[in-house]
DNA sequence: TCTGGGGTCCTAGGACCC
DNA sequence: TCTGGGGTCCTAGGACCC
């Protein structure tokens, strides 16, 4: 908790909703609600004239539709949405290098690194209320609410204070007294699971969960967030406003109308997501090692299976090939109501090409500089000259003499086609019992390192 | 005919290594 | 013959956020 209120946290005001008033005038002053339109889909935001009929974000859009069937139901415009939010994050970044986006709505700013004069309660409030203006200027009339403390987390509570288009700034010295009559739900990371033990254990408020000692709060909720309520509840808060945050994981899921029960539909399905992930990844510059499926039943019941690679990954046909056996370890009699894909355990191989072209400036002889494995596989060969390694990656020759490479881990088989003389072809990854692994063979050196698909 | 999609973080248990 | 810890990686599930 810093001294003087220097952290400013910014929320646009149900963003979607007013994204799309903006946009199309006939709905201004009118109930909008943006999420999924079908018959499974939930709402994203609701402009305010519709939360008046009680519809609020996450609920289902079959009761929103019950509570205010006269509501615009619309599905969302992304591109609208992340160009706006972009606009907003430029202007921050205009006010302060230090701007920590938490989503396309909300960021946070350290007004410390702005160019103020001083950061005196007065100071900050007419930076605030500019910079609002400023928001309405280039969203075309968006409005935001801020909020100013000296922490993140009273800044965010602060920015909810007045919803919509306000300003609250907290004085400093006045953090405990404006927190403690609060209800422990306003602590992020406190939701309904936790609210329920809390309560079991006769904590309602802010106040009554400060009275509880450290070890008995990390006995009731776990150590992690029983350090931070203990924390929190004091308004005891250093967390730094971090830009730059780095993704970890990429995924798409889809939930369908109805329960899927047909398995080559659903590997159909897992494909095309794998597609659409490794689109998104390769958009991004990034590969990661793990992929992930889900599967949620008819019953809401939630499955995940994962395998992680040697090495990372962008290639469509190889997360959907994983995806694939992942999926044939698992037992959908009963139906399917959502699918997935992901990737995480992110790294990228721009950054591995990046050594490999350090070593060689260097003037580095054509060994690999990093460790060798403990162990060959029985089929390695001589290591192609200049080829580059990847952790748990071992280099072998197929029987024409050509480099190339592979790793293995719990039951998967990975190979990457890759020499001196190529550039690193996409990874593939064959179930360890897979015949089709002994079927495949790395490209012809006069092909575009591309291997053929088997 | 309840319950999205894209994420982050945490926990707990087992494998494996030293 | 019995019995260590600690650290790291991986997996599955769950809570939470917007």
């Amino acid at each position: 908790m810093r001294d003087r209120a220097s952290i400013l946290h910014l929320d646009l005001d149900a963003f979607f909703a007013a994204v799309e008033q903006r946009d199309k005038p006939s709905l201004r002053g009118k109930p909008v609600v943006v999420g999924g339109t079908g018959g499974r889909g939930v709402v994203s935001t609701a402009s305010y004239e519709a939360r008046r009929f009680g519809v609020r974000s996450a609920m289902s859009t079959r009761e929103a539709r019950a509570r205010c069937p006269h509501a615009a139901y619309l599905s969302g415009r992304f591109e609208a949405y992340r160009s706006t939010s972009a606009a907003v994050m430029g202007l921050l970044r205009s006010v302060s290098p230090l701007v920590e986006p938490l989503s396309l709505d909300e960021a946070f700013v350290d007004l410390e690194q702005a160019d103020l004069p001083d950061l005196e309660v007065a100071t900050v409030t007419a930076f605030a209320e500019d910079l609002r203006t400023r928001v309405r200027e280039v969203t075309g009339g968006l409005t935001a609410s801020v909020g100013i403390a000296s922490s993140k987390f009273l800044a965010k509570i602060a920015s909810d204070l007045r919803k919509p288009d306000g300003l609250v700034v907290v004085e400093p010295g006045t953090e405990v007294a404006l927190l403690h009559p609060m209800h422990v739900s306003v602590i992020p990371g406190v939701g309904p699971a936790t609210v329920e033990r809390l309560k079991r254990a006769g904590i309602h408020t802010v106040r009554e969960l400060a009275q509880v000692g450290e070890d008995e709060l990390v006995r009731q909720v776990g150590r992690s967030l029983g350090h931070g309520l203990h924390q929190l509840a004091r308004a005891e808060d250093d967390r730094a406003v971090v830009p730059d945050r780095e993704t970890k994981s990429v995924s798409v899921e889809g939930t369908y109308e109805h329960d899927l029960t047909d398995r080559r539909q659903m590997e159909a399905i897992v494909v095309r997501q794998a597609g659409e992930v490794a689109r998104r990844m390769r958009a991004s510059g990034l590969s990661g090692r793990t992929v992930s499926l889900k599967v949620r039943m008819y019953d809401f019941t939630t499955l995940s299976r994962s395998a992680t690679l040697p090495a990372p990954t962008e290639d469509a046909a190889t997360i959907a090939r994983l995806a694939r056996t992942l999926l044939a370890d698992l037992d959908t009699s009963g139906g399917v109501r959502l699918l997935g894909v992901g990737v995480s355990g992110l790294a990228d191989w721009v950054q591995e090409d990046l050594f490999a072209a350090l070593d060689e400036d260097e003037g580095a002889e054509d060994e690999p500089t990093a460790a060798p494995p403990a162990e060959q596989p029985e089929e390695a060969g001589a290591r192609p000259r200049g080829a580059t390694w990847a952790p748990g990656m071992d280099v072998v020759h197929d029987e024409h003499g050509r480099g190339w490479v592979w790793g293995s881990g719990r039951g998967v088989v990975t190979v990457r086609f890759e020499t001196a003389e190529t550039p690193p072809g996409p990874v593939r990854s064959f179930p360890a019992d897979d015949p089709a692994l002994h079927r495949w063979h790395p490209p012809a050196p006069q092909d575009d390192g591309q291997p053929a698909e088997q």
